[in-house]
DNA sequence: CTTTTTGACTATCTCTGACTATTATTATAA
DNA sequence: TTATAATAATAGTCAGAGATAGTCAAAAAG
């Protein structure tokens, strides 16, 4: 039984992927398109596009009015580990690393257990058949390479 | 006579079988099925598909609300990484990682997300400033590591 | 005594509609 | 012609109704 909302969101996000990331409706139009009163729109876009979800919507009222929904998300997740990455030098202790991965987690870029994967792949633990003169240059790159992985998604 | 709450796992489960490891039902229409209240669905669920009986329970309210019950694995999912980490040997090839890697996702142990982090951890090139005699240890170990942070979650 | 069953009460999510706010267009007055 | 007022065309807000699921403690069963 699939709920009206979640109908109109997908719907929405098709578009948002055909239109490259950004789509422009008409409240009234839309709302007769799914048989629904025009503010379940609303109710679509607030609970479904938030800025915390990476989007961006704009609006306008009166004739010719509008809704403009954008997709901000993605691209400024991988912008912003890619400026990470880019940051970082090519060595790196135990302790700085545990400290990038805790900010990532409090900036939402990570969850917690992918934290954990993180911080277990980077501990000197793992890397303890590494000699010593090479541990930080090979978690650098270790953890560069899991950042990497994560901009393409 | 058999306990109504037994009747219901077992129904529950069957259908687990049948799909292949992931149900989704509606509390009332269950309850209705089997003529109980809808509170002995939640407590059917709080006895028989607890976490450590390798069950992962999940649920909406509101219209169109459901309850989906995943089956984790038959061992509970701690029990099962330990036993995988223990079968590991001391050196692993990036292609094999990779086959177990994807292996947990089937189980629903990890999410995609977290094998692309731990691929991305375990590949050759994370791992290019490691002697190439060295790198299917180095691999195992942080491999390991990884799985064991997620035993204790 | 422990487990199961029940139901009253609560929490959360979705849907609806009346009312409000804003913008564009058209009509009217100066 | 220009300024202003009315009207039309949109979108926004919010509270209430509806639809589910969750909790907890008492009653019932074993």
């Amino acid at each position: 039984m699939a709920r009206l909302s979640d109908i109109i969101e997908e719907f929405l996000k098709e578009l948002i992927i055909e239109e490259e990331g950004t789509v422009e409706i008409q409240r009234n139009e839309l709302a007769s398109k799914f048989n629904c009163v025009p503010s379940q729109i609303n109710y679509v876009i607030s609970t479904r596009f938030t800025a915390e979800k990476g989007y961006y919507v704009e609006s306008r009222r009166g004739g010719g009015g509008y809704i403009c929904i954008k997709r901000v998300n993605p691209d400024s997740a991988g912008d912003y580990l890619m400026h990470i990455i880019n940051s970082l030098g090519d060595k790196i202790s135990q302790l700085t690393s545990e400290v990038f991965i805790n900010n990532f987690v409090d900036y939402n870029i990570i969850e917690t257990r992918e934290a954990m994967i993180m911080k277990a792949a980077t501990s000197d633990k793992a890397l303890s058949f590494v000699p010593m003169d090479k541990r930080d240059d090979v978690r650098a790159a270790i953890l560069k390479n899991m950042l990497m992985s994560l901009t393409v998604l």
